[in-house]
RNA sequence: GGCGGUGUAGCUCAGUCGGUCAGAGCAUGCGGCUCAUAUCCGCAGUGUCCGGGGUUCAAAUCCCUGCACCGCCA
């Protein structure tokens, strides 16, 4: 596939509850995904980007008996939720995995019985305390006062034999993985989470659940009365999903490069259980774990019972799909907690997308459509300033490079915006409305007419990964004839790349604006 | 309770190895242009860099301490 032994990108999401409904944090980490997913493969990349659904457990039995369809056909219905957001959010995910697929079944039995097999995994019983609303297991230590520590009702003491994975023993290497390698854990405050986590003593890890208490799940081979605890099926995901243990997948190829993006509350089982897990198996750990933040909504925790959990699809439906991307990644930097509200959304769309990147876009391709009936002009003899643009272009390009490798998706925007505000700045500077009057002035007009539409050309190949649509739209309104997903960053981000003499039309807005007073509070 | 983090303009934040570090964006005020989506460009600010103490020729930056907020674990 990669012949000159090129570098290769594998990306991920969590697995959705599939029984969740999609929200503005799974619409986060998606949309992060694809972005970087896109940008890479724009980096000529071979890249494997996945996501999919988490399908066992006891909330996906319990709501699949009180419609009175089984699980399965539940969750094939409840599936389409995330795949059909996903299409909207012009997600460009190289294939979906749901839990309940046999491809992933196998390879989930397949590492239990070879763990179990050497030794890996053993059974002992279990002694704890469990609250039946919460279906959670307690250990003497975690109740409060006898009660369970989250709902403080009582809870029953449980006695019951279970398997375990011999977490434990790979705690100080995992300790000596993290240290030596400081890009694992992203951000890096996470990093010292889990380092301070695992200043404590690491136990084993309970992966099985009796039939009689959970039937969907994936069947231990070793023991048809138990079935696998949910982490342990969940994050075996990102293997199965690029097909671990089956012959000519593409494993071998993605697995070293892996990135996981989650969000913070489920860093511990992938920096901690997942590593162990995979190094029992004897598998390598993912290359990065990057742990983003959290999404308030109007300054308020997000929560079903406040009923201001954002739904993604109304979102898209207001404001476009695009204009969504864009602001879930440019309001805040990746890895902080941010703050959803309409304001916010309309000031940058106004703002950023329409006045700023929109009015260029427009008044660029207005004057050449007015001063060259639409045909694109070619560049004469650069003046300093000409030259300004484009060496500012240039030195935006290299940055994004480096702040797309750490994730930094809000710099690499800001940087691209440099490029969006430099070009403004360049239309005043060189007033072309003046050129326009002197028929003497008309190959000086053409460079810098030549130049801004340049800029844009960049612009929308390096906006690309972060607004496909309006990206694509630029493109060819710019007069381009070669597939926009088939350009590289390196050879086609050169400067000059425009050609003269193709032909423009008169832009309509790329970003209308939006008149705050017409947008609902509650959309 | 233990460990860690944060505190800088009205708001959101950037400030690397102590030395033009008092900054950016937004909001505000004033001026300019007319190609453009009433858009764009320029100028102007305002600061107890949380309080107190210390190290140093020099501290937003390093050390100690107090306060406030946050995260993880218990």
């Amino acid at each position: 596939m990669c012949p000159n032994s090129e570098k290769s990108f594998y990306v991920t999401t969590p697995i959705y509850y599939v029984n969740d409904v999609p929200h503005i944090g799974h619409a986060y980490t998606t949309i992060a995904a694809d972005i970087i997913a896109r940008y890479k493969r724009l980096e000529g990349y071979p890249v494997f980007f996945l996501t999919g659904t988490d399908e066992h457990g006891q909330k996906v039995e319990k709501a699949a008996q009180e419609r009175g369809v089984d699980p399965k056909t539940h969750c094939d219905e409840m599936v389409l939720r995330f795949q059909s957001l996903w299409k909207r959010l012009n997600i460009s995910n190289n294939d979906f995995i749901r839990t309940t697929e046999m491809r992933h079944k196998k390879v989930v039995q397949k590492i239990l019985q070879d763990l179990y097999d050497r030794g890996e995994i053993y059974q002992e019983n279990y002694d704890g305390w469990y609250c039946i609303p919460c279906e959670r297991f307690w250990t003497e230590k975690d109740l409060i006062e006898g009660k369970c520590p989250d709902c403080l009702r009582s809870v029953n003491e449980i006695s019951e034999k279970n398997y375990f994975f011999r977490m434990s023993h790979y705690q100080s290497w995992l300790i000596e993985h993290i240290e030596k390698n400081d890009r694992f854990i992203f951000p890096p405050s996470r990093r010292n989470e889990i380092l301070g986590f695992l200043r404590g003593s690491l136990e084993d890890l309970c992966i099985s659940r009796p039939k009689k208490r959970l039937k969907w799940g994936i069947e231990i081979p070793f023991d048809p009365d138990y079935v696998t605890y949910v982490w342990f099926d969940a994050l075996i995901n990102y293997v199965s999903g690029i097909g671990y243990g089956f012959e000519k997948s593409p494993f071998s190829q993605f697995w070293p490069e892996a990135i996981h993006l989650i969000g913070k509350d489920i860093l511990t089982t992938h920096t901690v259980y997942w590593p162990t897990m995979l190094k029992g198996i004897g598998l390598t750990p993912p290359k990065m774990v990057f742990a983003h933040g959290w999404w308030t909504i109007e300054g308020k925790k997000m929560s079903k019972s406040l009923q201001n959990v954002v739904e993604p699809n109304r979102l898209i439906d207001t404001y476009g799909v695009d204009a969504v991307r864009y602001f879930l990644m440019r309001e805040v930097p990746f890895g902080m907690d941010g703050d959803f509200s309409h304001p916010a959304m309309i000031q940058r769309i106004n703002s950023d997308l329409a006045n700023d990147l929109g009015n260029l876009f427009s008044r660029a391709l207005s004057m050449v459509v007015k001063y060259f009936e639409g045909l694109i002009p070619p560049p004469s003899q650069l003046q300093e300033v000409d030259r300004g643009l484009q060496e500012l272009s240039e030195k935006a390009l290299l940055q994004i490079s480096k702040q797309m490798e750490d994730l930094a998706y809000h710099r690499a925007l800001g940087s691209i915006w440099e490029i969006v505000s430099a070009g403004n700045k360049y239309i005043d500077e060189t007033a072309p409305w003046a050129l326009a009057k002197a028929e003497k002035d008309r190959p000086r007009l053409g460079t810098v007419l030549y130049q801004t539409l340049e800029s844009l050309r960049l612009i929308a190949l390096l906006l690309a990964a972060f607004m496909p649509s309006t990206s694509e739209k630029m493109w060819t309104q710019l007069g381009m004839e070669e597939n926009l997903w088939e350009q590289n960053l390196k050879e086609n981000g050169k400067w000059g790349g425009l050609k003269p003499g193709k032909k423009v039309t008169k832009p309509s807005p790329l970003f209308p604006r939006i008149d705050p007073s017409k947008i609902s509070q509650g959309a």
